[in-house]
DNA sequence: ACCTGAACACCGTTCAAGT
DNA sequence: ACCTGAACACCGTTCAAGT
């Protein structure tokens, strides 16, 4: 058994773990949570793992390639709570809450996935969790059919929101004050008074904390979905 | 009336029409539409425009800056539907229907935006479509804050929906075959039968094209809003 | 087998100089 | 006033050569 094809690969090299596709695909993931996506770059990952950049090119074919790597590990990285249809609607505002703050944690992921047009939710503990939305929705009474159109709703649900409203409130651009942004109207929406009758309106109401919005926009979700529940 | 600071800003030069800030903002839009985000640099614009990358800069700060005039000019480009309470929800299936084709017209434009962290819709035109979507919510017998959030949660289902399901259809990455896009369960949800009962069966039903789907989603937005009226 | 260093073709942006 | 051409510091990627 000790014909070169059957050696172990080694483990360290020059002090340093040796590189395989997994470990640098989850470096990726973790310096997109740190740094955010413009600092993900062949040549800072390279500078950051002690290595050249030339040597990343070893475990994955291209930047395209150590993104999808880094997509897999994030979605290998969540697990669905559990789904019991006799409570739906609050097991599915669970799903929700958690599978946002998932995508928090790693800020970026989905918009850079997105803007590299890659298609994520291959990995096989994401496909669990997808199975087990259609059967929580399949179970409550939909047809199959549109339990997974719900299921898909409810994902792009989480995602849109997290791409669109918490990316303006977790990295804020270097021109809008923070605490600006919870203002009403919100910085982007403010114009002419006489031409908004009702955007200038706003500007009396309590402001919305990102909270608060999920959780209508969830809200939303639920009610639309028990309105199609066979009576 | 010839002092110089009221002369003309001549109308060409070397036979081409002079730059302005609008102009170039609309190239990189229609550049947009053509060939899609990776490509919209600043030295391909520039060639485009027969002019040299420098140029550019004396109409915008910098491609940041470029997008953001892009964004603008698109969200001039589109408005609302009218919207008649007595029939709000017809209209409101318009107002989506519509808007997700304007998004369509200009593939890339929101990812763009976004990864490259740029507040839009602060253009006139949108803030109108804006206040008349609070409008129609308000006049319906929403609270003016359930109103709002109403609004935002509708533009951010079709933004969403455009980005993370028409992209797809519209601009399938390399290695996939767009007729398998359309197939149950879609190439990035298949995995082993056995782990998944829901997700395989899938297999079985008709399959949705984006059209079915979004109508779905505007239906949830529609029936979720409807529990919320008052009784 | 896996790495480094140098190189290539790109990119955004700036400088100095032209007209 | 507005442009060009050259340059700088970056980027992804590849080549040839090291150990």
């Amino acid at each position: 058994m000790s014909s070169s094809h059957t050696r172990r690969r080694p483990t360290h090299r020059k002090g340093r773990a040796t590189l395989t596709r997994e470990s640098v695909g989850r470096a990726a993931l973790d310096f997109l949570g740190r740094y955010g996506p413009a600092e993900l770059t062949m040549r800072s990952l390279a500078t950051e793992l002690g290595v050249s950049p030339r040597a990343l090119y070893n475990y994955v074919e291209d930047r395209r390639d150590l993104i999808t790597v880094a997509a897999e590990i994030f979605e290998s990285g969540w697990h669905s709570p559990p789904l019991d249809p006799a409570r739906w609607r609050e097991d599915l505002r669970a799903f929700c809450r958690e599978l946002r703050a998932h995508y928090r944690r790693h800020p970026g992921m989905t918009t850079l996935a997105y803007s590299e047009n890659i298609t994520m939710a291959r990995h096989p503990v994401m496909l669990r969790n997808v199975d087990a939305l259609i059967g929580l929705f399949a179970q409550i009474g939909l047809p199959l059919q549109d339990a997974y159109r719900a299921c898909m709703e409810t994902i792009r649900l989480v995602a849109g929101f997290v791409e669109l409203q918490d990316s303006l409130h977790d990295r804020p651009p270097a021109h809008v004050t923070p605490d600006d942004l919870d203002r009403l109207p919100p910085p982007w929406l403010r114009g002419s008074p006489e031409d908004l009758p009702y955007l200038s309106r706003t500007a009396t109401l309590e402001p919305d904390s990102p909270d608060t919005l999920f959780d209508f926009a969830v809200d939303i979700l639920v009610a639309g979905i028990a309105a199609r529940l066979p009576a």
